[in-house]
DNA sequence: TCACCTCCATACATGACTGTATGGAAAGTC
DNA sequence: GACTTTCCATACAGTCATGTATGGAGGTGA
């Protein structure tokens, strides 16, 4: 868009990726493709290769566009929020309760596309780092902070992974006998 | 195998079943097609549609054989070796050490497959009652026992979702600490 | 008005995979 | 040794997806 900036009711790139995370979230990394998107969006493959060289290009652009849109957000939310000595609960129970769909959808599509898996990678290790930093300040040692701080972590992504949704709540009371036995 | 009975170095069903489970941990669902299998046993799909009607029949028989194979192994190897007291420690223990990549590739098949998704509903079930049973003799509470049983499961399942194996690894001592907070 | 740019439709070639039809090789049975 | 059964190869039609080439509709600007 740059000549003229009007041209309502066609598509930008910007709506491709959009639509690309809702159909990830809805049917999966399988519909990552031009063909069914194209139809989803009531346009034929002409406008999806307009917008994007290949399959790839758009690929490529939908983790990108992922990445700057979802990543820190929880961690700055609480920051501002929160008191130094509740976050580690107050994150947890935050994350045992989130919705998981797209964290989800990512990581299927992580099954079978090396740069999304590589860019998981990442975002695995800063999370776990920002939990290790938390249990730091309730007086763990270094060493057991990392630890723990793996093991709240698989919580976290094994709740997405279990079949059925009353698989998936937990009490505050629980938590909360989690996470004591964690920070102290 | 009813007319004669010798025939080696062709194929039998179960060959093929053997080497779909081979193929799902080595390359994921993608690789659960005819196709492709035929290839890897070097054999066409002549074989492959002779054993079984069309790629669901296969997929179904997959699924069955995955199931009886590997269900209860666990359990029964717990019962008859470990004492009762140390049984949830021991199972956790082995649980978060275990290879899970043909966990991880059940789970993945069973995000487009409705029928494994249903054969791993109850298997997580299962899994999730037994937990609460164990440890429902260390004096827990029915009702947080079925709550700790399902944080326990998160972490089993989340070990298999990260990105790198050494975040997969935790030590005993963390694991203690973990297990105590649950059961006490 | 007319040239130009943006976005999309359509048609075509290509590739991967499924399922079916048919024939054949090799071993077992009488 | 004819006959049967098991297992596999090959060839063909059909489906679904990608990527490319080309043209066209409609807004934009001088």
């Amino acid at each position: 868009m740059l000549y003229g900036d009007v041209m309502n009711d066609r598509l930008s790139r910007k709506d491709w990726l959009k639509h690309g995370l809702r159909a990830l979230i809805a049917g999966g990394p399988g519909t990552l493709k031009a063909d069914v998107l194209a139809k989803q969006l009531g346009v034929s493959r002409g406008s999806f290769y307009w917008h994007f060289r290949n399959l790839a290009d758009f690929h490529d652009a939908l983790l990108a566009y992922w990445q700057t849109t979802s990543t820190q957000a929880v961690i700055e939310g609480l920051t501002t929020d929160v008191p130094q000595q509740d976050r580690l609960f107050v994150l947890v129970q935050r994350a045992l309760s989130a919705d998981m769909s797209l964290e989800r959808a990512m990581r299927l599509w992580a099954a079978d596309a090396p740069a999304v898996a590589d860019v998981l990678a990442v975002v695995d290790r800063e999370r776990i780092n920002y939990l290790g930093s938390l249990l730091a300040h309730h007086a763990v040692s270094t060493s057991d902070a990392v630890e723990r701080a793996k093991l709240i972590y698989w919580t976290y992504l094994g709740r997405m992974d279990v079949a059925t949704k009353d698989q998936m709540k937990i009490s505050n009371q629980t938590l909360a006998t989690f996470v004591a036995a964690m920070q102290d």
